[in-house]
DNA sequence: ACCTAAATATGCGATGATTGCAACTATGCT
DNA sequence: AGCATAGTTGCAATCATCGCATATTTAGGT
């Protein structure tokens, strides 16, 4: 009981050798300066076969992105609805947190990438502003309101994303070195207990 | 005593009807589907000059960003030091809220093509990236910090823009209904009364 | 009015991402 | 083996964007 069968596993090692190739490539010569012939080439699969698997030449960097997303709202079902939407969306962020730290040294390189990139880093905003949407969807389901009608479940979605982006930002020109959870956790607390006080 | 020289006043002059065409043919046939020659053919210039007056063609749809920037840091400047930080970015967000709403003809065209066309979205969140970070820029001196070493004027900008964003969403969805300044200023209330409460 | 330097506008020619389409090949299933 | 499906490839076309060399235009003296 493979993982599905030959197709499926050849297209996900198609889809990782282009990641990895992809990255050595821009890490090395730099995004812009790397063409989709570069990275198809260094793969050896024909240039259109590449948007099969990309959406686009950013996407390589922030492949990781959906299934990001997808624990971020998979945790977020997972927490007791009596629990305060705000508690819930820190575990939530936490847990992604989490995983960020686990897979550091991976994520540097990323972040790296994105970094100095202004259209890669455009991109994340993008993909991220989407999970702004999904995470306010399943706030406004969890809370019970009317869609849309509220706005609070998108202040708390944007205002998590906000915290999620600073941690981060200080994460990384730490290069990695404070604990992200616990700054993810601080940047969540200081926002609950109100921004006055600062 | 004119605006600056005639080369200045053309030149101007020259961006307004850029931005004017551009943004016709935007609604009429969508972004993606006008191209810069049907632009620059509409402004009777030829393609390559479209590029002096804007970086990307979603700059025409952004061309207040710049601006309304400025209109944020300087009020923010001009808020008393003994101020606290949060009150004085909700001054000056509240500010430019008050400059929407004025202008608010104008805004929807400009945020109705932001709003189905994911490219000019993209460049929207860069550029309000760009804000976020002059806004860190100004609290860290305000609070007389070093440079990044503290997270909270990088947390504090990101809220702001968190509830900038989110008011502007929810005003956007009433077809500009509900008094934007109050909207901005009830979402800042509700960031520095802490979020535990919702 | 005339002349020169600086600022702008044009024209031209790459480059490179992205996409639709049609032909081709490998895989899954019977 | 033999068909239906999914994935790959080639090809051609679009279009934004940019560097560069060449006109044009405007600003400021003379």
């Amino acid at each position: 009981m493979r993982t599905e069968g030959l197709r499926e596993r050849k297209k996900l090692d198609t889809r990782r050798r282009i990641e990895g190739a992809a990255l050595e490539l821009f890490e090395q010569s730099g995004f812009e300066a790397t063409t989709i012939d570069d990275i198809t080439a260094a793969v050896d699969i024909a240039p259109r076969t590449f948007f099969h698997y990309f959406l686009t030449k950013e996407d390589v960097v922030l492949a990781d992105y959906a299934d990001r997303l997808a624990r971020i709202t998979g945790t977020l079902a997972e927490r007791p609805v009596d629990e305060a939407p705000w508690t819930a969306l820190q575990n939530a962020f936490v847990t992604v947190a989490a995983d960020y730290e686990i897979e550091q040294p991976q994520l540097l390189r990323r972040f790296r990438v994105m970094a100095t990139t202004p259209s890669v880093f455009a991109r994340s905003l993008q993909l991220q502003a989407g999970w702004e949407d999904a995470v306010a969807v399943a706030l406004t389901e969890r809370m019970g309101l009317e869609t849309d009608s509220d706005i609070t479940p998108r202040l708390l979605a944007a205002a998590a994303l906000a915290a999620m982006r600073a941690s981060l930002r200080h994460w990384l020109a730490g290069g990695g070195t404070t604990p992200l959870p616990q700054q993810v956790a601080h940047c969540f607390d200081r926002l609950a207990s109100g921004l006055i006080n600062d």
